[in-house]
DNA sequence: CTTGTATTTAACGTAATTGTTAATTAACAT
DNA sequence: ATGTTAATTAACAATTACGTTAAATACAAG
């Protein structure tokens, strides 16, 4: 539900950049240079990928001095993973089928270890 | 791993007529038509959006005489699933300390949980 | 108060996305 | 063959996304 949340959410994990970032920030909160250091491109570019990631929820801004100390704000991802969890089922059945269908060949032997249907 | 799969998989999925085909495919397989019937847009503008969902390899496709069959094809949520849970520790962990709060609002608390440096 | 550092906003170019309508391909039916 | 239905591709317009450089803002510090 809400679905311009998870728009934001999806589209907001749909670049390789902010997926580093973010990445960067489950080590630790940090400071906006920190974050752009290791990435080629300009200032500019990181400060609005930090806008993407901040209006996508998916991460926090406080100033501190003349710094701005970002951190993960994890209700953003859980929404994500909550709306791909529907889908769990789907491939966890694909993964019996293809356990079905590697143990019909030959005989009964244990090719594949079964998917646990989680949570 | 793979960026540039984790990129087309998330952005297949930040549209929402898209996530809505894919909640109609979880239903079971339909055809084309079927699946654009619902909404207000062109054909084209469904075949394309199917076009992506199978570029993003969310769904697959075969020709059924004059029809085309589509399905789910759980192994791009997957991917995406199993990304996102690499931050379940942080959503789980937030929700530790909303916990923590909500428990010891009037005793004498440390005003804050320093975030443990982690990895 | 002037200068330096951190960060954002403004202005701009280019490429990708999403939609449209018209034309095309593929299969079926008469 | 001809026409109908299913679906795609072609050509186009509008919007959004992502990068740049230059200018602006905010704070720190001499």
């Amino acid at each position: 539900m809400n679905a311009a949340r998870l728009d934001r959410t999806f589209a907001a994990l749909a670049d390789p950049t902010r997926r580093a970032i973010l990445a960067r920030l489950a080590l630790g909160e940090a400071m906006v240079n920190e974050l752009a250091a290791p990435f080629a491109i300009s200032a500019p570019a990181i400060s609005r990928h930090l806008r993407v990631l901040e209006h996508a929820a998916l991460i926090v801004r406080e100033r501190q001095g003349q710094f701005r100390r970002c951190r993960l704000n994890p209700q953003a991802l859980h929404t994500a993973s909550e709306w791909l969890d529907f889908y769990r089922q789907f491939w966890s059945e694909s993964f019996e089928r293809l356990d079905a269908h590697l143990k019909k060949p030959t005989t009964g032997r244990k090719t594949h270890e079964r998917r646990k249907s989680r949570r």
